[in-house]
DNA sequence: GTTAGCATGTAAGGAGTTACATGATTTT
DNA sequence: AAAATCATGTAACTCCTTACATGCTAAC
């Protein structure tokens, strides 16, 4: 009966593709790829997980230390997530292509994130549909400050300067990636597949 | 039965402050001093600004062209707001005072619009907590960096990278203004009540 | 005379938060 | 043995969006 479709799913199931992770972990790393802002409370990731399990994208994994452990298995009411076949074909489907999912501001940084299990081409698009995205934002602050300089005060004023650099300055961002692409320099090897480094557990 | 508390009636208070609009013009103004982001859309102002005239806040102006329209009083389906002697005390209430509300994410925005209708120790409050809150996360996302910086490839680097900045520049931006009111030269004069400048209609 | 933009609203639902409730494990 | 932090969850509620429904006015 949830749809939840959105951002917070495919930063689960990115996360869970480089390892597998238990809620309490992966909240920590969900707020360091979502980007410094927005929080995500138990409140949303364990409903969460529970409608993905649902759908058969993950699935609880057997306590991974078989034997290895201090003594015997002890902590375990853990429950460690992994990704299932049908959640990395999810996942690729998602990543495969762009479109305003990945571009509009609500969705690019965790699109971002993901970029090395990205293809090259889908990245390019990405970070031109974004550009294009911010650009016409750009021009839109620069025509109502025209518009609207004479009526504004001082703070009002300067609120909408500073908001224009911000989004100029993301501008340029994105520029120097896309010419950082173009020639051939990805920041990272695309890794279609990664063997996931087990890092795992605190 | 709505609380409705929050940024949008602020906003919409503030604005009436001005000068009485109607709801479409608001719409418009509203836009641009969220901020560049948040279109707030139709569904979300009318409710609003019903709950507000019930609260007593806002109240529907008579038709403000007093025989002096084009014939006789042509185009009146537009319902025009103004703020009410309550709604003028409620808004004082709400820049009064500094606290997370006005330094947070959500509301700093807003609250900085506003200041030239705020007294000059809160806007040096609120300036100088804003700062802290964003020193904090930059302090938080910088151990973030050095503790994951191995296990991050070139892409989720870059973001973090590009979010440290982005935070960075933010600190700088509100400690030249602090330095600014500091030494006396606000951006604008306060005015706690304006004379309405009567920029009404298109 | 029809398209585009102005203008006002409602109903349903999505995406998340807060507050609560509970208990195990580690550190001091 | 107390406090902190790890760990998992639920119920109620908030704020906002989308999609719909309606009609006026200006421009082409």
């Amino acid at each position: 009966m949830a749809k939840r479709s959105g951002v917070l799913e495919l930063a689960v199931l990115g996360l869970l593709n480089d390892s597998p992770l238990h809620g309490y972990e992966l909240r920590k790393r969900l707020n360091a790829v979502l980007g410094t802002f927005r929080a995500i409370s138990y409140g949303s990731l364990y409903p969460c997980l529970k409608e993905l399990v649902g759908r058969g994208w993950i699935a609880e994994d057997g306590p991974a230390d078989l034997g290895v452990g201090p003594a015997l298995s002890s902590r375990r009411n853990k429950i460690v997530y992994k990704l299932t076949a049908d959640g990395k074909e999810q996942l690729a489907e998602l990543l495969g292509h762009a479109g305003p999912a990945s571009w509009e501001d609500e969705g690019f940084g965790v699109h971002f994130a993901f970029f090395a299990q990205t293809d090259a081409a889908v990245r390019m698009q990405i970070l031109e549909g974004r550009r294009s995205r911010l650009e016409e934002r750009r021009e839109g602050v620069r025509a109502a400050l025209v518009r609207t300089r004479e009526r504004l005060d001082g703070y009002t004023l300067e609120l909408q300067k500073h908001g224009l650099e911000s989004v100029e300055r993301e501008v340029r961002w994105l520029s120097e990636l896309i010419d950082s692409e173009r020639r051939g320099n990805p920041l990272a090897v695309t890794t279609t597949s990664s063997a996931p480094t087990p890092a795992q557990d605190r």
